[in-house]
DNA sequence: TATGAATGAGAATTCATTCAT
DNA sequence: TATGAATGAATTCTCATTCAT
């Protein structure tokens, strides 16, 4: 990625988030970026193309982080306890971009194919719950339903340790506890 | 509330599920509605007013609906489970109605004043979590962490009902399995 | 027609007769007209609306112009003659109103349902030479070409005549004499 | 003339003949002539410069192959003829540069200097007319006002072959044919 | 109270031209 | 000489809001 694309996301990501995607001109994210207002539509056809790529790019670094040091051989709770863990560690650290991911997602400023493309990404998540099931450690139900339940709960944790501002211990404690009251209600 | 003034919550409801806020243009939610430009000024200040007054009409309707035959007296199980079917009712009923409502709370654009005014409209919920930990029917946590598990699960529950168009017996299945999962997690 | 809607349409016939359609922005227009920039689009969907609608007021005026005791009893000769007269008195007489007919006619810039709703507008002339092939009067050719002819030779004349200037008696020479040429060469 | 900026015209002409001068950016010129943006610059100072130089070229081409074969020596209507033949036949062959060279010539786009150095290469029919009038061979009239005339009606000649898409037989006695009226009309 | 034409600040986008490489 | 990214003034069009009737 060129070096001004990268400052015109960042600048996106920053103004989003602070004023919404409505309030906030083209003409004052290129400002933010240093650039010249024209140079943004060098980078990005339009608005939307930028809000997309905006979003791609949330997406992405999300994944990365989830996903890091993931433990693909290991024990299905271990693999859910590492989504777990991984994915409130994201929202807590980053909570601007994380709940800008959030807003686009619900927003319909998504054009659809990225927001097709970006489905998939999800697909360990939905084949380690099958697997679950198969195995007979989930209880039975439709894997897309638990999926949005172990989605939601994650929300819900990670916007209690952003409201309640929860670092060390306590967050330690609070991502603990959640995952178990996750992990008991799906299991048998 | 006047006529008009209903008329316009109307026309906006249906607008901005259709098309988005920031694409309905107060002149055709006037159109919409039937009455003259000018006239929607006449209830409402300014846009942002009328969006808090649809936001409210949407918070009053639902929270009727939810707390239409609530067990005031009954136990503990029984509320929690009265509101969980009576949640996904509302949302299943009409998916138009709540997509709105909870884009508006996202999406910054209810002032932070409504938008306070109506959580105290969730204490029910608050104290009757309260109170199952108390009694130790609960697990040990953070009352508001558990309304968040609570609130999570069912918009979980209703986006997977409303995503399959779940009815009649599927749907009944649904909202009990969903209701179990969610009761096993934060029991003892 | 509304009172502002003509202010802008005589506004955009000044402007686009001294400065060319394309280096009239419609922000001069409504300055030149007394009315805000937004009030322009109150009256025209768009630029291009607008550019339609000069185009259309022009042809109106010069139609009304050329038809203006037009002598539908009378001999071929006497109606042609008469064609000939008013066609070069309008251009004479406005020849910015002229020009910028001409211009619009071959520009690409009238919409093609206009383009096409003002053709007809010439059917009588098409009629009259029909009329006089028929009767022996004139060469026989093609009637599309004779009018071909009959409008292109009235183009000359009016762009001598404007070109030098010419009035009172020169003129009625210029007219008289560019109508012998004319018809010397259509008839047998 | 370098390579390029005979590649240059050539792909000004292709595109504005397609989408008209003010709908092609430079950029999309030098593109299509397989050069960089601004490259455009070093051969031409500006966009009006291209302009010129277009119209120019045009000018150039149209005026070789009226010329071609002129006899010079001939009688007055058998120069005439030539250039009566050449030029329809110009304008049929290459109707794409014909339409541009007449757009171009009534759009105001050509600078005063480059349209009036132009004029002067019309001088030899002004001249030819001239004589013929001396000789008493055309009607008595201006010259000027006989060499519209002339103008006048090639153009409708030509706009009637291409719209018809007249070839062979059937153009040969179309130009025959509307050289007759023509002659018909400034002899005596 | 209702109307709807008028307003004009602001938004996204374009594109001729420049200039460092 | 060739390049093409960068520029930013200029353009068309939108729309919340006002106000005379």
């Amino acid at each position: 990625m060129q070096e001004k694309e990268k400052q015109l996301i960042e600048a996106s990501i920053d103004l989003f988030a602070k004023e919404g995607f409505w309030n906030t001109p083209t003409a004052r994210i290129a400002k933010h970026a240093g650039v010249a207002t024209g140079t943004l539509f060098n980078y990005f056809e339009s608005k939307d193309v930028l809000i997309d790529a905006v979003y791609q790019q949330l997406k992405r670094e999300w994944l990365l982080h989830v996903m890091a040091g993931y433990p693909a051989e290991g024990t299905i709770k271990a693999r859910v306890e590492h989504i777990w863990f991984r994915f409130i560690d994201w929202g807590v650290r980053f909570p601007v971009r994380y709940r800008l991911m959030m807003q686009l997602k619900l927003s319909n400023l998504v054009s659809a194919e990225v927001q097709q493309s970006q489905e998939s990404e999800l697909a360990f998540a939905y084949a380690m719950i099958e697997q679950g099931i198969q195995e007979g450690l989930f209880v039975v139900a439709s894997p897309h339903y638990l999926e949005e339940v172990f989605l939601a709960q994650l929300e819900a944790a990670v916007r209690y340790a952003t409201d309640h501002a929860l670092t060390d211990m306590p967050l330690t404690r609070h991502i603990a506890q959640g995952f178990e009251i996750f992990w008991k209600g799906v299991t048998h």
